[in-house]
DNA sequence: TATGGATTGGAATTATTATTTCATATTGCC
DNA sequence: GGCAATATGAAATAATAATTCCAATCCATA
């Protein structure tokens, strides 16, 4: 075994790939298994993954023998070293951050509850984000001709992401800020051949509501961005995406929020982008 | 085997929990260490983790008979299966979204990049952060009298977030807007008693940067956010950050960079309020 | 402190699993 | 198309590991 035996599941993949064409027939079978179900390799018996790759475990012996290891057994080694490095790169970090955090030491515990926060929120919204709604969505911001952005306090920052994103994709949008008291004059410009993003989260600002009731009394169609079903952007909105979003120190998170806002927008963009090609052909 | 078996690990774990003390001592000492090193016990052979738990596999094997498995390798796969579920909860998961989201199979893809994007600059950032700059910033900014958050466009957000939050933990800020012409004038204001948190990635904003440039010749101190030592906000800076975020479809996360304006903002309120605590009594 | 029951250690046993071997099949090459 | 080299399948064998068993020890209780 003087040959340089791979010790960690990266080389040993690039090494795989490397060599998978000049590989016999079987042993390129099983090499393929093997990438495909790693976790199968860490934990099954020879004769179990060599049923399941189907080939025979003398097989799988061969093929470890060829990788540079005296066999099966010094190969599934590096299986499992990769599920227990993987495992602690992430779960138990994030549970490591969230200890930390929670017993409050000092300042960097403040940064790892954070982030903990964000990841948790990201993790959540990966797995429940609605697709028809997310569609439903799309398409009818990808029809508006201008596209309104609303939102205050928390939820303001998306906003003016949102706005200088759909501005980058030369999109028509208009924010409407907190700010100078206009807002109720650049709403009355709104039709209903136009669209609004809406933004808010518990304790929804009544301004923000406030305007949500008015634009949609004018027929423009609302996609709306929010915490629950009992929100009352909820009732007002053609489309409507509940987002939870975890907290630290009563800060909420707004990771999740900003990556559905991001997708929305950068959606929305290619949805026109593919409408103009059309029209053209 | 009629008495029911946990067969998910938290089940198991609280099962332990719950009887912990009415076991021997034996018993105990190997259920005190299959939770502490449960990858140990997913991997491991019964010699090999009796020997490093410090008792006889028998032992081990009537610890498992006592929880109702019917031998260590039942119980073994409970742990194995609390690996694979953990490694797929995050990191394959992510993979599988980076992968379809390349494979650019529609609209759910981009949602599925952009939550992607967030999560590794999250993942990143919690590496990375050097904790002696940010206890620096945390100072530094806690001791000034009006703190001016300085960010255009794509960084925009932020500085929004962090005006907001700073103005919840009733903390002088003054945001330095990119629109109306004033910056110049409200620059001038500043002075060595304040402070500023400036954000800017490449490609920097000049308006920007020439504002840091200014603000950092009247003496007063600069916390940085941005991509890179060679970032030209860095040289005006006391302290920065280098924060490296993942991008998709030509869009940039923000999730780090949110990350740590939270942090960073709280901890700022915290240290303030210790200090009012310190200077009454 | 003697006694019964529970607990533990260590070796023997049994089961499972990896590996080797050898006959057979396949492939590439002249 | 025939020959050698290589690859494959299947079963035998060797190694390893789980489990069981029994004697020794510990502990609570009378």
């Amino acid at each position: 075994m003087d040959e340089r035996v791979p010790r960690d599941f990266e080389t040993l993949r690039t090494t795989i790939l490397e060599r998978r064409h000049s590989l016999p027939k079987r042993i390129a079978q099983i090499a393929a298994y093997a990438l495909d179900n790693p976790d199968d390799i860490a934990f099954g018996t020879a004769a179990s993954i060599a049923a399941s790759a189907g080939v025979q475990p003398s097989t799988l012996i061969r093929f470890a023998q060829q990788l540079g290891f005296d066999g099966f057994t010094s190969l599934q080694l590096v299986f499992r070293e990769r599920l227990r490095e993987r495992n602690s790169s992430y779960d138990e970090r994030l549970a490591a951050l969230r200890a930390k955090a929670e017993e409050g030491a000092g300042h960097r515990a403040i940064f790892d509850g954070f982030v903990a926060a964000a990841s948790t929120s990201l993790n959540d919204i990966s797995g429940r984000l609605n697709e028809e709604h997310f569609e439903d969505a799309i398409a009818l911001l990808a029809k508006a001709e201008t596209i309104y952005v609303l939102a205050k306090r928390r939820s303001y920052p998306v906003a003016s992401y949102i706005a200088y994103a759909l501005g980058k994709l030369k999109i028509r949008n208009q924010l409407i800020e907190s700010a100078a008291g206009l807002n109720a004059e650049m709403i009355g410009f709104a039709s209903p051949r136009d669209a609004v993003i809406a933004i808010s989260f518990s304790p929804y600002a009544p301004a923000a509501i406030e305007e949500a009731r008015v634009i949609s009394e004018q027929g423009v169609p609302i996609v709306a961005i929010t915490d629950s079903s009992f929100s009352p952007l909820a009732q007002f909105a053609k489309v409507w995406f509940e987002v939870a979003e975890a907290d630290f120190a009563g800060f909420r998170s707004l990771s999740a929020t900003m990556a559905l806002a991001m997708a929305l927008t950068v959606a929305v963009g290619e949805k026109r982008r593919d409408a103009g090609r059309k029209r053209k052909a």
